[in-house]
DNA sequence: TGCCAGGCCAAAT
DNA sequence: ATTTGGCATGGC
């Protein structure tokens, strides 16, 4: 079989906060400084119809064998729910920076306005992609030279001094994400969590959605929900870090992928917060 | 109106 | 080592 996927899930499921659904089931965003518009023919097959066809295919995980990362799921009735309402997205390889600048942006805050903080801070700070509307995300440096009232301009409120912190680490070189690249699993946990804004959640976001890190497990309010619901037996109510340690291995390698696939079809069934 | 949101940090057990 | 309170802002 062809490898397919599903743009709606994969582009709105909360791993990503800037692609624009335009009519016809396509979708609009940018891949770095470059713009992408992208498609599904009629058997679901991926159709790039603006940008490189190499470089899309790469930022979307083409290349995942989403089979096999199926075989490696629990088989209980809460995780086939999410894999049927879910089947086809994927974990996509986003820009370090911009992964991590966003997800610090999200703490206490739900999807729809982590969108629209990183739209401001695109539209405040980004450089302009000639011949489109977007603006990129803009640069830690352009971060790192901003006060901190011009961010919280931006509706970031208490994470703007987070955001310009970080900003000024990488701007400065003491954080070298791409470096970092080569660090096992709890090191680039570790090495990720010196950040301000940082700890272990918004770690674990950045190390599945922008190091390609499928083991990593977030887990917030949602996921700790579902956990707490379906899968902990235990007498006290657990902590977070409990949920991820005891739990993570029941589903498998890429329990990042399941974890994504849960926090999707939880999101996206169980009233508020739809996801546009 | 009140409650909660893809939490983190520093202070106080 | 673990728990608690404060924090900005917007949607429902």
């Amino acid at each position: 079989m062809t490898s397919t996927i599903n743009l709606q899930a994969t582009l709105a499921c909360g791993q990503v906060f800037h692609w624009r659904e335009r009519g016809g089931g396509s979708w609009e965003g940018l891949i770095g400084e470059s713009l992408a518009v992208v498609g599904q023919g009629p058997s679901g097959e991926l159709q790039v119809l603006a940008g490189r066809e190499d470089s899309v295919r790469n930022y979307l995980a083409m290349d995942h064998d989403l089979e096999a990362v199926y075989r490696g799921f629990p088989s209980d009735p809460t995780m086939g729910a999410a894999l049927e309402f879910c089947r086809g997205l994927r974990i996509i390889r986003q820009p370090e920076w911009e992964c991590l600048a966003t997800f610090i942006t999200s703490s206490m805050k739900q999807v729809a306005h982590i969108r629209q903080m990183s739209f401001a801070l695109r539209q405040q700070f980004g450089r302009k992609v000639a011949g489109t509307d977007w603006l990129a995300y803009p640069t830690a440096a352009a971060l790192a030279s901003a006060t901190e009232d011009d961010l919280r301009g931006c509706g970031l409120g208490y994470r703007a001094k987070y955001l310009r912190g970080t900003a000024q680490r990488v701007a400065e070189g003491s954080a070298d994400l791409a470096a970092w690249r080569k660090l096992p699993d709890s090191e680039l946990r570790t090495a990720l969590s010196t950040l301000p804004g940082v700890g272990r959640k918004v770690a674990n976001c950045v190390m599945l959605f922008g190091y390609e890190r499928l083991a990593a497990f977030p887990v917030d309010t949602w996921i700790a929900r579902i956990l707490q619901r379906t899968y902990w037996r235990g007498g006290k109510k657990p902590t977070p870090l409990q949920l991820e340690q005891n739990l993570a291995e029941r589903f498998g390698p890429q329990a990042g992928y399941a974890q994504q696939y849960l926090f999707h079809h939880a999101r996206s069934t169980e009233g508020r917060g739809s996801p546009t």
